[in-house]
DNA sequence: CATGCTTACGGATCACGTAACCATG
DNA sequence: CATGGTTACGTGATCCGTAAGCATG
């Protein structure tokens, strides 16, 4: 499990849509796509059902997102945090 | 910024030596080498004094050190917790 | 037959390990 | 001169993008 699937999933889960979230991502669909399934795989469960329409949770997809959100928005944080601590010095 | 990078720096930071990080990662000094100061030159901040016997966290890497471990603890209970959920059951 | 996810395939990028190198006490 | 981190270098794996394939309404 990378920050990347955790990227992609996210973007695919509130887009319902991999052409959107890839959009969204700067990258093309398939890249998605393998992630998305390698994901998957790891985890050994289905996130995603695959309609004719787009993408849409399934209920441990659901369970995930939240998580996997708040996962990246840690690391966000922590990165600005210490790039933004040129000094120890919180005049 | 990667899971992988954390985990090397969070090995080394409480090995304080990179040898033995090396060992309990299964890994070889080089990658741990460069990858901590890939990490470095991304966050624009040195997080290691490189002494004689080892290598001691600075300031900043000191700061770093609990917030990668929670976010490393983090991505592994999710993973566990969605593994371990073949069905939304809580009888 | 139009839309959207997936598989095939070739090429670039990244990460590792061995070996040689340099600094410190 | 022994110990420990770093740089050089070649190889193997990973990831991407284009193009072709397949399913659904």
């Amino acid at each position: 499990m990378s920050l990347t699937q955790l990227r992609y999933f996210v973007a695919v889960a509130e887009e319902g849509h991999a052409g959107r979230a890839a959009l969204r991502l700067h990258v093309s669909q398939p890249p998605l796509s393998r992630q998305i399934r390698a994901l998957e795989e790891e985890l050994g469960v289905a996130l995603f059902d695959r309609t004719a329409k787009g993408m849409s949770l399934r209920p441990d997809g659901a369970a995930l997102l939240p998580r996997a959100k708040q996962i990246l928005s840690d690391v966000a944080s922590l990165a600005d945090g210490i790039r933004t601590r040129p000094a120890p010095n919180r005049s």
